[in-house]
RNA sequence: GGCGACAUAGCCAAGUGGUAAGGCAGAGGACUGCAAAUCCUCCAUCCCCGGUUCGAAUCCGGGUGUCGCCUCCA
């Protein structure tokens, strides 16, 4: 299993330090807002990592945050007038809701940056008595010139960083490039005590404090959008070594960007499509499949065409299976040729589903595997008949097992018939065999109205929901 | 200015040395009472110019273009 880690910019084999074990920490969510669509698409990213070290057999324990405590938390809370806790609450489940919809998995452990004030305080205690820090009037920064390293996943130098800083008037910094790590309490914020007075945690700081708490040593993977490398995992990479002499993780995976229209998304723009808004229109799976298509490292520009293609292909793997289920009705012990072919294809669509995997997560690789395996399939339902029952089953499991990976499609014993339909079906099949064809359409046509669609096969007529 | 990524058919997208996966759309055909679904066939010399090599989309050099980061944006 081979993952690209921005740290060396290059492919490395996954060696996590107490197999089978692997840990695996995510940037989550600011809680500030809905969730957009190039947010979905980490999480979706990631959660689809994440189950498939699982299939490849790691026991992965998942961490990710919720960043309930910074200054868009704040000033967004003040413009609704409400309490930080409030916004907080509201769009935890807002984001749960969302990325519940999207099947994305509940992380292991879900820590809140409030709910980990002392482990912060702590931390920032270590790096003041190590040297990493200083406090100016009741904020406490890193100071970036302590650490040697610093631009190590940037790969540029201070010196190279700094050109391009800014420096922002009225800050206490020593230097542009110092973060920082505890901010002083302006009137009207949400403040916890501390040993340099009432103040809220930096951004960076919460995820080196609750990753260490959670997981206590060095993280094998540690997971975010492209966008976090710098600075926030540059920053939590010089503070986990500052407080600690210890990396912070082994393996640093980025999510490319989702722009929109080949454009960023930006509230300037308006074009920030959140997630709550797409679903109005757009089947959750169709949006997996689209996230997928693509490599995760590679900038993926959304629009409705691309959607509208994803969901034609995904549409065909999802047909194949339910031509799988119709078929395991009429399954018997066939085999022959037929049954070598469709054997062979499975086999080699197992195979190359898991090269591609292992290769950094190759899912736009490992979907043309799946495409091969469903032609293959379907050409066994085309020519073969009767079939054989195991056979099918075995290919149905392939797939389930893969989907459990995907989640782009439904794989699930078709629901019985009522029996009004059912006489429906057969009412229309005696008039078919009379050649009563204008009987046949008009009950094709009621039947569609409520939803159903019927489809005529020379093993006789199936049906599926609209 | 510094750092970095990318450039493959109408669209999306794999492929990192051996003569271009897959999907969508399109064209033709098979099947069907008509459909639907499905199958078959067709549809690219991989941004440009050099170089290395028996051989390059893949490696090297030089261009061109697009994008990103250097601002508490995923």
């Amino acid at each position: 299993m081979k993952i690209y880690n921005t740290l060396t910019r290059s492919k490395e084999e996954l060696k996590p330090g107490v197999p089978p074990l692997v840990t695996f920490y995510a940037c989550g969510p600011t809680v500030y807002d809905y969730i957009h669509i190039g947010n979905a698409r980490v999480f979706i990213v990631f959660d689809v990592a994440r189950r498939y070290l699982e299939y490849r057999g790691y026991n992965v324990k998942l961490i990710q945050n919720y960043t309930d405590i910074d200054d868009k938390m704040i000033n967004r809370a003040n413009e609704q007038g409400i309490s930080v806790k409030e916004l907080a609450d509201r769009f935890i489940q807002a984001y749960e809701e969302d990325v519940g919809a999207l099947r994305v998995r509940p992380a292991n452990v879900k820590p809140k940056a409030t709910d980990h004030i002392p482990q912060i305080i702590e931390l920032v205690s270590r790096l003041l008595d190590n040297g990493y820090a200083y406090v100016t009037n009741g904020d406490v920064y890193f100071d970036t010139s302590s650490y040697p390293h610093y631009g190590q996943l940037t790969r540029q130098k201070r010196d190279e960083l700094l050109a391009g800083a800014r420096v922002e008037p009225g800050e206490k910094k020593r230097n542009p490039l110092d973060f920082v790590l505890w901010k002083q309490k302006k009137e009207g914020e949400p403040a916890w005590d501390s040993p340099w007075g009432e103040g809220r945690p930096g951004w960076h700081i919460e995820c080196s404090a609750m990753s260490t708490y959670y997981l206590d040593d060095t993280l094998d993977i540690h997971a975010g959008g492209a966008d976090l490398i710098f600075p926030h995992h540059e920053n939590e990479i010089a503070q986990t070594w500052g407080a600690d002499q210890r990396p912070l993780a082994r393996y640093w995976m980025h999510a490319g960007y989702l722009n929109i229209e080949e454009q960023k998304m930006s509230k300037s723009l308006g074009n920030v499509l959140t997630v709550r808004s797409l679903l109005q229109e757009h089947d959750p799976l169709d949006l997996r499949f689209l996230i997928l298509s693509a490599h995760y490292r590679s900038p993926l520009n959304f629009s409705d065409e691309l959607v509208a293609q994803s969901r034609s292909g995904r549409l065909r793997l999802q047909e194949m299976i339910n031509n799988l289920f119709s078929a395991l009705e009429s399954g018997g012990d066939a085999s022959g040729k037929r049954e070598r072919d469709l054997q062979k294809a499975l086999e080699d669509a197992k195979t190359r589903f898991v090269e591609a995997m292992d290769d950094d997560f190759n899912t736009a690789d490992g979907l043309g595997a799946l495409f091969d395996l469903a032609r293959s399939s379907n050409i066994y339902i085309k020519e073969a008949y009767p079939y054989n029952r195991d056979l099918l089953e075995e290919v149905l499991q392939f797939y389930r097992g893969i989907n459990n990976i995907f989640d782009i499609v439904d794989i699930s014993e078709p629901e019985s018939l009522d029996d009004e339909v059912a006489e429906k079906i057969a009412r229309r099949d005696r008039a078919r065999a009379e050649k009563d064809f204008a009987t046949a359409d008009q009950i094709r046509d009621e039947l569609l109205e409520k939803g159903i669609i019927l489809e005529d096969t020379p093993h006789g007529t199936r049906w599926k929901k609209k």
